[in-house]
DNA sequence: AGCGTTGCAGCAAGCGCTTTCTATCCAATG
DNA sequence: CATTGGATAGAAAGCGCTTGCTGCAACGCT
């Protein structure tokens, strides 16, 4: 029924070896039989069987990417980048490997649950994307499959996301959101702003803690007065961004400026100050996070702190795939850049 | 070195069929027996072979799915959608599969190459989404190993895609491209537009075709006139959407209206219409397609057409897994829902 | 001419799991 | 009490491929 290499290789007239070795090409085959085997193959429309030959060479093809939204651009993006450095058809690398894309929600839960079919399928590499939940137990947990992964021979790179224990010999790449925030706020506070809002994501994740980490740094560093009521945290979406502000607003209508955790929570705060009769940036500065496509295109275009997420990942993808050294330490910081635009301002009475 | 179904085995003091058969659990074993296995599988800190296990069932549990483009949210939400349903953690689905996310870049030489790695795989089900490309030579191709698929027992579902050949037995969930994009030019028509410029996909794709069908439906249906002049053609991006919109304002200033080929577009389309000194919807109109999460954030929000992704991406990932029935003839048609936004208006001079 | 090399191809032993077929035990039945 | 059958468990034969080792020419060297 279907084709197997021993066909092939009958049909080839040489031994099965043979035609896997020219199918790796990773042993001296002599030219005339290597055309014999790849006519044959194609004869015979010969498709190898994965799971057999990674039975047999105890290694797969499989590259795993965690994400934690595949519907965001964010971790699309960075997704886009990695697989298209890992192989797979169009990438530039010899090897054909299969990106399996994994859809965490963010639950460290899933996390771990994918880390093991991601084991039990012997992945080459595994690329953890995005900031990492805060909580001991999963922490540990996660920790503790990833040094199992690597132990097993899986490569993990970690892109976007603070280092693992050491032990884990996992490479990361970080980005600087806690400088990132600290600049944003520092370009608000330089314009005059003291009275800041500041919409945080989900509690217990390192993305969150850190970029809200920079804000309060700006603060204190200039003296601007913080209060408990200007945080509110909501989850990484418009929705949220959305509320928050009205709430943000209700608590304090003298607000002149919101800080969003990131770019998709900028818009929908733009929206609720538009909605309540607010201007941006006259009444209200609204600055974003990560600079994703659209945030040019808000009106007014959205001042936020660009993060090179295709870079990372493209770079994340090379390192998963040995093709680039890991950086020194095997951690490197990645800087994001403030991009000033239209929805910051002076505040009105400053 | 690593634990083997054997080592379970003899810890759990039984032979390695039945602890196949407990990890399977389609066969019965006595409830003690099955206990103890477990047990030794927790001890040991088993994890099955995925390869092994799929080369002796002849089966995986890998699920392909290929989208354009990841780092578009239409294809994101797709695949989030499809993911959720197939299964894996955090899915309704009992079995655990892995959904392998697949960027064909929108070349229909990549997706042909990715199918054949998910034939090599033997991937339980493959779901393919987006738009084909229309050519002949690449269509025959695809439908081909569609067929090839399909006879080694992959199931296929084609979501927001064309039907393919019927011989391919894949079910299609097709989303009514035509009338969405009909429904879009009269709502402008009956506003009083009559000049509108279209900005189209690439070309040599459904989607971009049906779309642009529509459009000229709605204006022969209502007497309007077309001009070759006011249809250009660019990627689906903003960026094309920017450059095309500018062109079409270039080739005729009177242009009261553009219709994008989809939101994307469209953002880049207020963009240049912003920038050439143009009010939105006071001087030029703008509609989109899809009705994406940022649409209804842009200023002013978009008029677009509601396309149900998630609706459509869960019930083709239930399909897939065969735990929802496919709709008669294979074949679903779905419809887009027109949403009137603040991106439209009557024209200046009408 | 004799012998060590070198270059290619084949043999065969698995890789770790599933599954058919068979064996065993024990309760129920005639 | 012998017989039958249901319920479990085990033996063993692969699944299709990789790879270490062996075999065998043809080659170059002294």
């Amino acid at each position: 029924m279907t084709v197997t290499l021993a066909d092939v290789a009958a049909r080839a007239q040489v031994s099965p070896a043979t035609v896997s070795r020219v199918l790796n090409g990773n042993y001296p085959v002599a030219a005339s039989t290597r055309e014999r085997v790849l006519r044959a193959v194609d004869e015979l429309d010969y498709v190898l069987n994965g799971p057999a030959s990674a039975l047999a060479a105890a290694t797969s093809d499989l590259v795993g990417i965690l994400v934690n939204d595949i519907a965001d651009p964010f971790f699309g993006i960075m997704a886009g980048a990695i697989q298209s450095e890992i192989g797979g058809p169009g990438g530039r690398a010899g090897g054909e490997r299969l990106a399996v894309v994994c859809n965490t929600g963010g639950s460290a839960e899933r996390e771990l649950t994918y880390l093991t079919l991601l084991q039990r399928q012997r992945a080459a590499a595994v690329v953890l994307t995005g900031g990492a939940v805060e909580n001991t137990a999963h922490a540990e947990a996660v920790a503790t499959k990833l040094r199992k992964l690597a132990d097993a021979g899986t490569k993990i790179v970690l892109c976007g996301r603070p280092p693992a224990p050491a032990d884990t010999d996992a490479v990361a790449l970080t980005f600087d959101n806690r400088g990132g925030g600290q600049q944003l706020t520092e370009h608000l506070i330089g314009l005059g702003h003291r009275r800041m809002g500041y919409i945080a994501g989900p509690e217990e994740r390192t993305t969150t803690r850190h970029r809200l980490e920079g804000h309060r740094a700006a603060l204190a560093a200039h003296g601007v007065p913080d209060n408990p009521d200007w945080t509110v945290h909501g989850r990484y979406d418009r929705r949220a961004g959305y509320e928050a502000t009205l709430e943000l607003l209700r608590r304090d209508p003298e607000l002149t400026a919101v800080v969003a955790a990131n770019d998709t929570v900028a818009l929908g705060a733009c929206a609720a100050v538009r909605d309540s009769g607010l201007r941006i940036p006259d009444d209200v500065s609204v600055v974003g996070f990560d600079d994703l496509p659209f945030s040019i295109d808000a009106v007014p275009a959205l001042t936020t702190v660009r993060l090179p997420l295709a870079d990372a990942g493209a770079r994340a993808g090379r390192i998963a795939m040995g093709r680039e050294e890991a950086p020194p330490g095997g951690i490197a910081t990645i800087r994001g850049e403030l991009m000033v635009r239209g929805s910051t301002g002076a505040p009105k009475n400053s």
